[in-house]
DNA sequence: TCCCGCATGTAACGGGTTACATGATTGC
DNA sequence: GCAATCATGTAACCCGTTACATGCGGGA
């Protein structure tokens, strides 16, 4: 399931880490953890807090590694994306043109807002740990090769919102 | 649901047209469109076939239009991606700098391919119906935006597995 | 001969989301 | 005073997938 114990977590953590590429909720975060740990792939121990519930810090076992490692080699899935946009931009045609721009521009402000936000993390990491982002036998340096990716997409979207938002201009008041 | 009722359509063809960007299979295709008949979105016509199973060509009525040119005017929830290759990569340092190029030739081969489809199904499509292509009122005029669409994110994200080779190439072997 | 395409569905299961429950601390 | 952050979980539900059931015609 969805492995990510490079260090030690709480399922707390765990839940913000996923955020960013692999969404999912804290109410199945514990019980996949739960079962990590009944199947001897992960540890936790308990750290004691005053005012807060107590912590459990989830490790990873070696039968936990060596399953992450066997998992690394299959051939993934291909991706799956669900995008009510897509879906309306599909069927925007029945409104005429102006429904079509609007969807375009409610794309691109999200698009912009989103990228904004990637370059920021971007930035944080390389600045901070630059020789880590380097080395491709480090964590970082993974997250550094997802984040140009997400970034690259994203201008990509934005260049075609773009240009569709004045190829429908030129089409439609001629 | 999954509203792309352009023309009048069977459960089995709405399957294939959907296909392409919002995949879903028969056994949820065949109890929505029963919902949608029952809540007066749809109606079908069935035409009798010899040798095959009757048709039952479903096609949206008024209200059914109304519903969705409501849909079309609320605002699209933000998009979903799952990527077992994100995921991997995310944790691919772990096994070295061998396993991350692995995953990269991989996703290179997997986005060739589709690439190729994408740009014949696109070419397909504006040498047969140059003029619906152009109109933003025709239906087709949405499709080409969406094909367009895909085109680039795929030529962008090969452009970086490339480019996340090359620095694999110089990072690891320097 | 066997698989693919056409054409419709039902049943069981699994993964994910939403809602609920608890509770102290910090900042607006 | 109210929301957000930290921290754990359970229960109900919905959406989607897989598997099953049926059956003929055409091409490899």
């Amino acid at each position: 399931m969805g492995i990510l114990l490079r260090q030690p977590r709480t399922g707390y953590d765990v839940v913000k880490d996923l955020q960013s590429f692999r969404p999912a909720n804290a109410s199945q975060i514990y019980p996949i953890l739960a079962k990590l740990e009944q199947h001897g792939y992960a540890t936790f121990e308990i750290q004691a807090q005053t005012a807060r519930p107590d912590k459990k810090l989830f490790k990873l076992t070696e039968s936990g590694k060596a399953a992450l490692a066997r998992w690394l080699d299959t051939d993934p899935e291909p991706p799956v994306t669900r995008d009510d946009f897509l879906s309306m931009l599909f069927s925007a045609w029945s409104k005429g043109p102006d429904a079509i721009a609007r969807l375009l521009w409610h794309r691109k402000r999200f698009l912009n807002r989103y990228e904004q936000d990637l370059r920021a993390k971007y930035q944080a990491l390389v600045t901070n740990f630059p020789a880590d982002c380097d080395d491709p036998h480090n964590a970082r340096f993974s997250s550094t090769l997802l984040y140009r990716r997400r970034i690259g997409l994203v201008a990509e979207e934005l260049r075609w919102c773009e240009e569709s938002i004045t190829t429908l201009e030129k089409v439609s008041d001629i």
